[in-house]
DNA sequence: CCACCAACTTACCAGAAGGTGGGTACTCTC
DNA sequence: GAGAGTACCCACCTTCTGGTAAGTTGGTGG
């Protein structure tokens, strides 16, 4: 199943504008989105982890998304009361769901991105 | 293969801000190439029909996204000099791959649109 | 006493994305 | 001869995305 139709086969009115499934596919596919869910999709990661991992993300962007993400249940926040603090991230069993289906796409990008541009 | 470490694993320095992968996903992941990639997945679409297929698009923004996608080598534009004109949009196998990698995306998103959105 | 660390937040601003409404060209129908 | 249908393009304007740079907190090292 790969098509719009195949899928309104199966739930009509489905990715119609105002369907839910049209806000989680923003959230996945907003611009740091992808990349950020990819990042996390193998173990835990520290904030400025993160930041370096996902080249060229700011703060505010970095924030924004796993904000984001961890509203739809994709991402856990486990904050430590220390000094320094010390902040990690993870997927959520959701988010993991949602990374493996991110991964075939990244896949095609870095496979084809020379084949594309070019 | 799903995360960012173990892609680079294959091949360094990919997907880092200006590798030529994140050109095309952020092509693929503009608010509409999902939707018009997944609307020609099964089949050639005139104009109109991708219109009434991809609820909400404009006529802009449909034209700018098949724009790019032609560029990119992933749709294929057949116009026939006909009274009334007649334009058919089609994949290119290249696109084909490309709508066969959202594939998953989409079924995630529609599949945990309630779960998530809720 | 001052700077620095982490992990943020906030204010500000530029540029891009994207919507609206018009126009075009041609012909066939009413 | 008025209107509809097809596949667009263009100018204008608004909204939103996202970047930059600064501030915050509470300790700790120099």
């Amino acid at each position: 199943m790969v098509s719009l139709q195949a899928m309104r086969l199966a739930q009509d009115g489905v990715l119609t504008s105002n369907c839910p499934s049209r806000v989680v596919l923003d959230h996945l596919t907003s611009k740091w989105g992808v990349l950020v869910l990819s990042a996390l999709a193998d173990g835990t990661l520290r904030w400025g982890e993160l930041r370096r991992e996902v080249d060229g993300i700011s703060e505010k962007m970095l924030a924004a998304t796993l904000r984001t993400f961890e509203a739809d249940g994709l991402v856990h926040r486990e904050a430590y009361p220390e000094i320094p603090p010390r902040v990690e991230y993870s997927l959520t069993a959701l988010g993991r769901e949602a990374a493996e289906a991110l991964g075939p796409l990244l896949r095609f990008a870095v496979e084809h991105a020379e084949e594309i541009v070019g």
